[in-house]
DNA sequence: CGATTGACGTACG
DNA sequence: TCGTACGCCAATC
C-alpha cells in the first residue's frame, strides 16, 4: 500500500502538490493549504515552502498563492516585483493596489475542490 | 548546537 | 473596529 499512498516526505512535498494542482485562472490563501495539510496553525510553513519552490525542479505557481487578505504579500519576493501581478492578470484576474478584486470570487479551496477525503488513502 | 527568521493566521486587548 | 502579541515548524546564521 506503500505505492498507493504518497507517503509527502513532509510538509513541504504537500505544499508543492497542492499548489501545483491550482488551476489556471484560480487563487488559494496560505491558510487554506495548511488547513488542507492539516496544520491549520502552520501557515508560515507554506510561505517557507514557496521561497523553497525556487529551488524545485518542479514549476510552482507561487503567484497563485496569496495571504488571507488576497495581497500578493509574496510578490516581492519574485525576480520581478511585478511579476506576480503581471502573471495573475495574464490568468484574467485583477490586481489593485497589490490586492486581488474579487479575490473570494477566484478563490480555490484545496479542501473542497482536491476533495480531502482522496488524500486520506492516496 | 542555540537563537533568529520567515511569502501567515488567529487570539486577545 | 483596529492594533498588537503569540503560535506553527523548518531552515538558516
Amino acid at each position: 500500500m506503500k505505492a498507493l499512498k504518497k507517503k509527502d516526505d513532509g510538509f513541504f512535498s504537500k505544499v508543492y502538490m497542492v499548489t501545483r494542482l491550482i488551476p489556471y485562472g484560480k487563487v488559494t490563501s496560505y491558510g487554506a493549504i495548511a488547513r488542507f495539510l492539516g496544520t491549520a496553525g502552520s501557515s508560515r510553513m507554506v510561505g517557507w515552502a514557496m521561497n523553497n519552490a525556487h529551488s524545485l525542479e518542479d514549476y510552482i505557481p507561487a503567484h497563485r498563492v496569496v495571504n488571507r487578505n488576497g495581497m500578493l504579500t509574496g510578490k516581492l519576493h519574485f525576480p520581478g516585483t511585478e511579476i506576480m501581478q503581471q502573471l495573475l492578470e495574464n490568468e484574467g484576474l485583477t490586481i489593485e493596489n497589490d490586492v486581488i478584486d474579487d479575490f473570494e470570487k477566484f478563490f480555490w479551496d484545496p479542501n473542497i475542490e482536491l476533495c480531502p477525503d482522496d488524500t486520506s488513502d492516496i
